[in-house]
DNA sequence: CATAATTAGGTTTATATGCACATAGTGGCA
DNA sequence: TGCCACTATGTGCATATAAACCTAATTATG
């Protein structure tokens, strides 16, 4: 399954790319900072978790947008933590993007039917929780 | 569905890499060998549209496992091939990581519940078709 | 047969991923 | 208060991923 699980990611992936191009953000990028819009300012163990990725990937990934100027990083109150906020830039970047990203989302839905794509949806969600029993 | 397959992707991805850490082999490479042994020797171009995996990826995934010793790479008749095949060193570390992969399983099955396993495994096939039919 | 189009592959560059290890701040406890 | 466990983060290393560009061999076409 694992086979499967990462062949359909990459090919996903590079689908959404493919979409995304000409809004110049990454598939990675724009999820980063969609997350961002949707759930307010947050540290950074927070935001890897929600993203369900490993810290310092996305401490890594974050250099990037930070780098275009999309997020700001500051210290947060508890001095330990760093706090990632989205920038007027990054909304723009998001707002820019997404209907590119309707329309890779439009192409999957189209491609897959409705009722497998809402399968799947249900499914992955369910593997996701299922993996990460691991870390108890 | 894009963030929840990649998502999905590096949860399972980590919970097999731990399973297979004992027996030495990467998720990557303990597929790609797999692969190899069920399919026999190949071109890098077939291996990499089996794997579902960019061509240039695979060249450097078989750079590490041909270090090792787990594969030779030889021309083809085709002098623009070069021929992927799995050594004897190669089928054994198949062989030792072999039931770690399968505990992996299984505990994916477990978590899972055998049905959801299945549904999965369907939606991930018509999925990763779905995806390629871009390449028209 | 000569040349154009196609195909197989490598290399460069950039992003993505995560483990092991190190550092610094917080909070509890003797 | 002083120490220790815990938590948040960064860095070094190694692997994974793929687009862009380049070369060489094969195949198609006139």
């Amino acid at each position: 399954m694992c086979f499967n699980l990462r062949k359909a990611s990459r090919a996903v992936t590079q689908v959404y790319d493919e979409f995304l191009r000409p809004g110049g953000l990454r598939t990675t990028q724009f999820s980063l900072l969609a997350m961002l819009v949707g759930k307010g300012p947050m540290p950074i163990r927070t935001l890897a978790d929600y993203m369900v990725m490993d810290r310092t990937t996305l401490t890594r990934n974050l250099k990037l947008v930070e780098r275009e100027g999309l997020v700001t990083v500051r210290a947060g109150d508890d001095r330990r933590t760093r706090i990632v906020e989205i920038t007027e830039q990054g909304r723009d970047a998001v707002k820019q993007s997404l209907p590119f990203w309707q329309d890779a989302q439009d192409f999957m839905v189209r491609e897959l039917g409705s009722k497998t794509w809402s399968a799947l949806r249900a499914n992955l969600g369910e593997t996701i929780s299922a993996a990460q029993t691991t870390n108890d």
